[in-house]
DNA sequence: GTGAAGTTGTAGCCATGGCTACACTTCGTC
DNA sequence: GACGAAGTGTAGCCATGGCTACAACTTCAC
């Protein structure tokens, strides 16, 4: 959704293009940051289900990530586009899906950062059910200072 | 972005329409929560910066927001207009932002959140620039259970 | 091999939330 | 009071991510 980049058409260009760094409110960086967040957390939710079916299943297709996860094939179908677009999956037609290299890095990454998310809330006291459901929002926003502070605590409290 | 209802044009709506629970996986139903939440996440933003703004400055113009948000004032101006839409807030032609009843406890709301995330992220040993960074997209998606449980461990510990 | 069922892909619509560009207030200064 | 700067509003574009509808392909049974 964000689309900052791209545009800007830079400036003039002719005149120096005064150099102003618009002194950007603190709270502005915090803003974008979670807006653009946003649009990798679609990506990550696909390139972990998908590697899930692959390591269960044996198999990918469309139609079982999309009621996997509730949306229509079509919706499935177009970000599966998205992530070929991005290197992270392959797919011909007719064939099901499969994950590149960075694909499975990324896959790997969201699963571990899933189990630490959840288990943080657990060792806090937030019951099963919620943790559960709640990481799964929760994840896309946790940066790796974060998660390494998790990491501590959870290893203190073992 | 979710725009689900409305939708849905009723199926055949002739023959009895078979009533089948989809079998749902329990997967899907939180899928569709997370993505849902960040329909009202910038709602909810917002509120929370025009009642400070209000709070504190005692004017809350379309161009101040935009500002400590980083976006252009049109995008401000849009979103505000939603605000209205949604009954949060008032707001006559060139003469500033209010927020309704309604908005005020939105804000309220959503203040007691963002303070209650930031403070489990300190509690738990996050530093606290991180903290306050990762909880503004954290808190769109806690849980009022989980916002509990949050309570009773800060209590616990203090 | 043929046909029906299921899967896949494409096209086209909608709302959100970014952006720029341009027009129109409002306000402070002279 | 007129003027220019700043703020406001509107229009129109783009990408994302939902959806339905329809067409095309595969698969499987017979």
């Amino acid at each position: 959704m964000p689309q900052q980049p791209a545009h800007h058409p830079a400036p003039p260009a002719g005149e120096a293009a005064e150099p102003v760094l618009p002194a950007e409110p603190t709270q502005a960086k915090r803003f974008g940051k979670t807006r653009t967040a946003q649009s990798t957390a679609l990506l990550e939710d696909y390139a972990e289900l998908i590697a899930d079916l692959l390591a269960t299943g044996g198999e990918a297709r469309p139609t079982d990530i999309a009621r996997r996860l509730g949306v229509s094939h079509a919706s499935a179908i177009k970000t599966i586009a998205r992530l070929k677009r991005e290197g992270l999956a392959t797919a011909r037609p007719y064939r099901g899906v499969f994950l590149t290299e960075a694909g499975e890095v990324l896959a790997a990454r969201v699963k571990a950062r899933h189990r630490l998310v959840v288990d943080l809330l657990r060792a806090v006291g937030v019951p099963a059910e919620a943790a559960e459901q709640d990481a799964e929002g929760i994840e896309h926003h946790v940066s790796d200072l974060t998660l390494d502070a998790f990491s501590r605590f959870l290893e203190a409290r073992k």
